[in-house]
DNA sequence: TATAACTCCGACTCTTTCGGTCGTATTTAG
DNA sequence: CTAAATACGACCGAAAGAGTCGGAGTTATA
């Protein structure tokens, strides 16, 4: 559960695949496909929707391919996970015209809400350029886990 | 996408009357479906999971139903979505045994593994008797959108 | 200029998971 | 013994997922 899908997977690849060969000019969709081992006609329609929300630049022909349109540090995982997999939200019972559906007496609506705002901007600080293999570089969490009994007051989570 | 299951928020829902309702007895499963007008047989299959591993403590018999077995302040939503939906992990790659299946050259693994670990920071951190409808209790998020183009050094989220 | 190679693009099918239903057995109060 | 409630398993339809196929477009090269 609350996993993104593969989809989305395969696209943070792809973006960081690019954003390591910007210099070497544009790389196919064969080309990172097969760099990382996955099927290259289903990344090719996942550049495909990067492309349509402007994410990423297609190149036709020969020696053609995809590239990034803006630098990798101002690309976030949230954009490229939601140009791929859509809005998202933490509960199926906020939809995207806002409310309950089945039930108006939905009391854990605005909790979750709260929530999912706040996943929304662990992944909007997240950048494209941060995607290395140093985890020192993103400490996202500064707190243990609750010992149930005390309420602490304040807790915090720092974001790079 | 990321949206946990149906049976994670009608579980949420069901802990959270039972949490209310704790002072009149052991509440059916027909009852607290009815109030949400979700169908009962499915939130009984919900409310067993839930007796499974402990949070509820089932009663047979006329006048039975399900009671919490712990203080709801000290039940986690987290607790509460791990035992109908399973372990979370965000990413496909990252499996219950550890790695990547398919390709030992995904470059992603550790920044999302990162991000895994906060969400579920924050999950552990809401807990049933928070989950009223006054959002000011919860102010999980401190921080306004992104603007690309400036670079904020170091953002907060604060939790509770 | 014309051909051919290489790329992107959109529609389609198959598989898996999810959500919900039904039926039967078990337990307990009256 | 009967009524009311949970416990448990199997089953079915719907939906979203992952992947595949052929076609359109573009550029290099002879």
């Amino acid at each position: 559960m609350l996993k993104l899908t593969k989809k989305a997977d395969y696209g943070l690849m792809a973006m960081k695949h690019l954003a390591e060969h910007s210099n070497h000019g544009a790389c196919s969709a064969k080309d990172v496909a097969e760099a990382y081992g996955i099927p290259h006609e289903a990344l090719a329609k996942i550049l495909q929707r990067l492309a349509k929300v402007g994410l990423v630049r297609s190149q036709h022909g020969m020696n053609g391919g995809y590239t990034l349109t803006r630098d990798p540090k101002m690309i976030s995982a949230f954009e490229v996970i939601k140009a791929i997999d859509g809005p998202l939200f933490i509960t199926s019972c906020v939809t995207v015209r806002g409310e309950c559906d089945q039930s108006d007496r939905c009391t854990i609506r605005e909790p979750l809400r709260k929530v999912n705002e706040s996943i929304e901007q662990v992944l909007k600080n997240i950048k494209i350029s941060q995607m290395k293999e140093e985890p020192e570089i993103i400490d996202l969490v500064k707190q243990e886990e609750k010992k149930p009994g005390d309420r602490k007051p304040a807790e915090l989570i720092t974001i790079s």
